[in-house]
DNA sequence: TAGATTGTTAATCGATTAACAATC
DNA sequence: TAGATTGTTAATCGATTAACAATC
């Protein structure tokens, strides 16, 4: 059983699902076990950091061998979470919201699509993926009826706070948001932001710095 | 003239877009001038963090009043390379480069869309905002004949480390990646990752914690 | 057993916050 | 001038790295 050791950082929480994905390459390479040095070479944080990371979910290697790559990879994967499933709404049916609802990937990991919204009379109707667009007005009563678990937000910034506030009302404890604000949600809902531009503004600096 | 104190950290370079953006808002909102105090409350940073941030490039305060608002948004814009324009291509056409080739804003801010291209023959002469998307067979040659500034990598996966070498030996400085990988760059080079599977399962690793 | 490598403590490094003299 | 607020140094906090005893 995973026990937490005690309140972990969030700079240690970024760095998991980094790990999960190399230990699927390790897994689809055959690999069976590595050591803290190997992994490292690979994914390039220290070993001593890698060893750090992991100890604050439990012990999962073994002195002299290492870790077991499948179990480390599983383990990680409950610690996540992503061994259970969740509904998500996409609200918003734009570029970004479309790309969302097209990426096949997140459906095959647990993520299921259960509604897409939108303001736009147009594209009502309008199916992504066997999913129909659904008009935004019908929002608080889909979040009565269904349990929804994430919501996507993909509206423009403008309208960001009110569907958030919308999704709030409906119970809704975490937010994917693309919207280029800074959500106001209460303590116990969780925000994840995507924001693009911020990520090209950085890159921008870098380009120009170098 | 804006004077780089030193080497300044990537936890300072990460926050200056969200001042630019809040800069913005104050802007709209006709706020002439702010005290870092002030901006703390809005922003979420400490007001002592604000002063440290952006004293690394410059005195662009005054005691006893405060920053200028527009005066400081532009410095900032200045310090990011924003008052630049930057030639762009997208390689990979599919839902995430899509997007990206539809969001107007960014040509708004100076990223001009030179290229789309794809490995699909089926997609090669559409257009997306009148940007016809060309065979990726054709990339070394156009990457030869335009001074392109930024790759927005947006292919598979299994491709990506492919298609990036390939802008690298047509001289590309910066990437833009959304493919979930870590792509190997020399050092001169750039890359800014958009890894939104490591992004969602952060979220839910935070849903699950509370 | 001997060698390898972990788990964990201690040391170091860097980033954030606090404090205050400088100055508008 | 007095009040406000910066720029900047010093103190604190947290995260990373190093070291090594424990142990497989």
């Amino acid at each position: 059983m995973i026990e937490k050791k005690k309140n972990i950082s969030m700079a240690v929480i970024k760095r998991l699902p980094k790990y999960h994905r190399y230990l699927q390459e390790l897994i689809n390479n055959d690999v069976d076990r590595i050591s803290s040095k190997e992994l490292s070479e690979k994914i390039g944080f220290t070993a001593s950091q890698i060893r750090q990371d992991l100890n604050c979910f439990g012990d999962f290697g073994q002195q002299g061998y290492g870790y077991n790559v499948k179990d480390l990879y599983n383990e990680i994967g409950v610690i996540l979470g992503l061994d259970k499933r969740y509904n998500t709404v996409i609200i918003g049916a734009g570029n970004i919201g479309q790309a969302i609802a097209n990426y096949t990937k997140f459906d095959k990991v647990g993520f299921e699509l259960t509604g897409i919204f939108d303001a736009n009379p147009k594209m009502l109707g309008i199916k992504i993926r066997d999913v129909a667009i659904r008009d935004i007005d019908d929002l608080p009563k889909f979040l009565e009826e269904n349990k929804i678990d994430i919501a996507i937000i993909c509206v423009p910034r403008i309208s960001a706070q009110r569907v958030c506030d919308e999704v709030l009302r409906g119970g809704i404890k975490a937010i994917w948001n693309f919207a280029p604000v800074d959500l106001d949600v209460p303590e116990d809902v969780t925000v994840e932001n995507v924001h693009l531009s911020e990520s090209l503004y950085t890159l921008v600096y870098q380009l120009n710095d170098k």
